[in-house]
DNA sequence: ACCGCTGCCGGGAGATTTCCCCAGCAAAAT
DNA sequence: ATTTTGCTGGGGAAATCTCCCGGCAGCGGT
């Protein structure tokens, strides 16, 4: 039987953290090793117990909860911080994460979902809320959406073979490249090229990348 | 009372339908209108019927479900697109979301998400697995350490006059406009030019809107 | 002062792009 | 059956791009 997962819980509100506690224990799978109030408790109450997982309010009275985790992660490596939080917003969220977060739970959301973290964190794996990630996924839709209604039906007068084109440019393939990779002669590759540039009404390759940028063609994660 | 909310399924597993539909079938708040085993069926299905959601797997026989879920929106902007894949690449779940698909679950998932999700749906909402979102999260922070690399050095090591070009022609304006501005020859301007791509290591103008729109020099939301 | 370095300014030359024109063929639409 | 549309390929010319070269002024250094 593998050793139990040890926890403790870094929230202002002394409710929620019974709560919390009395969620934990139900489970029999993790040990509370000690619960506190403010930033300054849970880092010393971390370093004396040393848990397998911290869980943290981002909003402490003493001290911003992302600096709690940036402190605690740097600290104790093999701690795992979990984020219970009411914010939903993208660029807190993000934040925590980038503070050295594992995990990101909204307060209101189900019992089973913190469960679910935790055990993702015993796991060494990452968690969102899926009531987070429909955040995340508009943030990531919202440039997206607004540039399609601004430049609605030009891109999509394009022929498939037009975007086909147009997407390798974008990507910053050469005509020749293009050319071998379609099986087509270069030539073809530039007429299409130039049909691209009439219905689109650009006039440069600079003009192709902005537009193809803008409506989120390319795939900068991509990029190198 | 609400009328129920109206669904179809395209997968191309008959069996995985079948599950889909018994699911759906015990919460009663769905109407199952049909199904179909490909994309061609799916697509002239949904057209008959007009349903509120469908279900689309990403693996069809005959096309791409990426492919069927942009024609499908498009023609029927009504309908949401949930796919239900057995792919977690960040990349993958991208292109479903940029083609129009509104929720994202994996297939081995409980199955009360897939219930969560068509619920999320229903309401205009989107729905993103906790599983998807793990991967989600290590895309952002890859993004991040990947993204800090790649802004040390290079750019700043561009002159000031370097960096005026670039910014220029990033935001497409001509060799013949920039010479203007600065009162100095194309020739000029073209060498700055060539003197950033030595430095930037890269080889053309596409590459060069590329590194700008990744440095955050231009300000996409500025552009008409 | 002399030298080396760097930033800014230009030219030359070949490759490439951009924009016209042209045409054949197959598939789809009318 | 006819027209239209899309994909293919090409010619040519002007413009532009990309990379090579050198000149000039400032600026600090052994």
């Amino acid at each position: 039987m593998k050793p139990k997962k040890t926890v403790i819980f870094i929230d202002d509100h002394p409710v929620f953290r019974k709560g919390l506690k009395a969620l934990v224990a139900e489970g029999k799978t993790y040990d509370v090793l000690g619960e506190a109030g403010s930033a300054g408790e849970g880092l010393k109450l971390a370093l004396a117990v040393r848990p397998d997982i911290a869980v943290v309010d981002l909003s402490l009275p003493d001290r911003s909860g992302i600096e709690l985790i940036r402190d605690l992660v740097h600290r104790l490596p093999s701690c795992r911080a979990l984020v219970v939080s009411v914010h939903e917003k993208t660029d807190i969220i993000a934040d925590a994460f980038r503070a050295g977060a594992r995990g990101y739970v909204v307060k209101d959301s189900a019992e089973g979902s913190i469960l679910a973290a935790l055990d993702a964190l015993a796991e060494d794996e990452y968690y969102m809320d899926s009531a987070v990630s429909a955040q995340v996924v508009k943030n990531i839709l919202r440039r997206q959406t607004r540039n399609i209604q601004l430049t609605d039906g030009r891109y999509e007068s394009l022929t498939a073979r037009e975007q086909e084109v147009m997407s390798l440019l974008a990507q910053g393939r050469t005509v020749r490249e293009i050319a071998e990779k379609l099986s087509i002669s270069q030539k073809t590759v530039e007429n299409h090229r130039s049909n691209i540039y009439s219905k689109l009404d650009i006039h440069s390759s600079i003009d192709l990348v902005r537009f193809a940028v803008k409506l989120g063609i390319v795939d900068m994660d991509l990029w190198k």
